[in-house]
DNA sequence: TAAATCCTGTCA
DNA sequence: TGACAGGATTTA
C-alpha cells in the first residue's frame, strides 16, 4: 500500500480540491471495499453532504463531513483516489465513486480490492485500530525518547517492529528499509538492543525518509497514483529499497536483500552490520 | 511469532 | 508456473 508519505501527499491534494464540495452521489462497485455498512446506509449517510476537512492519521485518509461523520479510507495495497472529470473514461479497478457537486467525481479504484472505506457516524467512535496508533512520525511529539520508550524491552527485529502500527505510525516496507539504512541499522538488529545514539540516528532517517518521500509525490513502482494520476518520482532517490544486487550509495557494497517478517527487506550489509561495534571500529579509524 | 487471509497483476 | 507485491487483521 501507500505508507505515509503517499497518503500524506494525495490529502495534500484532496484538501487543495474537495473542501466545501458536496458530495451528490454514490456508487459502490465492490460492496467489500465499504466496511461495516451496507451500499444503502452508506449513500444514505454520504449524499448531500459536504467535505470541511480532509486528514491523515498514520495511513489513513480523513474526510470529515459537514454533519461531523468522518470518512476513514484506508488504500492498503493498490489502492488509488482519482479525480475524474466529467466526460474522461471511467479509470480501471473503479470500486467506488463519489460524484461532486461540480460535475467531477472522486474515483477509488483498488485492483486487489484490500483497501477499505468506513463512515463514523456522527458522534461515533472510531474504529479501534485508530485509537491504538502509535505516534505521528513527523509531528514533535516523535522524539528519539519517545521512540526510544516504545522500542524498549522489545526482542523481535527492529525492521520487523518498525511495520507496527502501534509502535510508530505510518511506516511501510519502503520507509522502513530507507529508514535503517539512514541510521546505519541492520534489519535485525532486536529492537530493544539499540543504543541512544542509534535511536536518535533511526528518529532522524525515519523523518528524513519520510520527508524525501513526500516531497517527491510518493514512491511508485507500481500503482501509486496522486488524484491526477501521476506517478511519484521518490523511487529515483530511494537507496535501499528493491535495489538488491545493486552499488550502495553510501560504500558501494552491494545491497542486500533478506526476508523479516514475510517482507523483503534490502539493506548494505556493509555500512548495517548485525555486529554495531564493527561500524563504530570502522568510524573511529575514519 | 508466524501463518493464513483478503485479491489481482506482473515478472522471471 | 510460481514467486512476489506498498498492508493489516484474524487465527493458530
Amino acid at each position: 500500500m501507500p505508507e505515509l508519505p503517499e497518503v500524506e501527499y494525495v490529502a495534500r491534494q484532496l484538501r487543495a480540491t474537495l473542501i466545501s464540495r458536496r458530495i451528490v452521489g454514490v456508487e459502490v462497485r465492490w460492496e467489500r471495499t465499504i466496511a461495516g455498512a451496507t451500499p444503502a446506509q452508506f449513500a444514505a449517510a454520504v449524499v448531500g453532504r459536504s467535505v470541511t476537512g480532509v486528514g491523515r492519521r498514520a495511513k489513513y485518509l480523513l474526510l470529515t463531513l459537514d454533519d461531523g461523520a468522518l470518512l476513514i479510507i484506508h488504500r492498503r495495497m493498490s489502492g488509488n483516489l482519482l479525480l475524474w472529470a466529467a466526460g474522461e473514461p471511467e479509470p480501471l479497478y473503479l470500486r467506488v465513486a463519489f460524484t461532486l457537486d461540480d460535475g467531477r467525481r472522486l474515483a477509488y479504484t483498488d485492483p486487489r480490492k484490500f483497501g477499505r472505506i468506513a463512515l463514523v457516524a456522527p458522534g461515533g467512535e472510531p474504529p479501534a485500530a485508530l485509537a491504538a496508533l502509535g505516534p505521528e512520525p513527523l509531528e514533535d511529539e516523535f522524539t528519539a525518547a519517545a521512540l526510544q520508550a516504545r522500542l524498549a524491552g522489545r526482542r523481535g527485529a527492529i525492521k520487523a517492529t518498525l511495520l507496527d502500527q502501534r509502535v510508530v505510525a505510518g511506516l511501510g516496507n519502503i520507509y522502513a528499509d530507507e529508514a535503517l539504512f539512514r541510521a546505519r541499522i541492520h534489519p535485525l538488529r532486536p529492537a530493544g538492543s539499540l543504543s541512544p545514539e542509534e535511536v536518535a540516528r533511526l528518529r532522524e532517517g525515519i523523518r528524513g525518509a519520510l520527508e524525501t518521500g513526500i516531497a517527491h509525490g510518493g514512491t511508485t513502482f507500481g500503482r501509486h497514483r496522486d488524484i491526477y494520476d501521476e506517478a511519484g518520482i521518490n523511487l529515483e532517490f530511494v537507496e535501499v529499497y528493491r535495489r538488491t544486487g545493486q552499488p550502495c550509495p553510501r560504500c558501494g557494497a552491494q545491497i542486500e536483500r533478506i526476508v523479516v517478517a514475510q517482507r523483503g527487506t534490502h539493506f548494505c550489509p556493509h555500512c548495517q552490520p548485525c555486529d554495531p561495534s564493527s561500524l563504530r571500529e570502522r568510524e573511529e579509524k575514519g
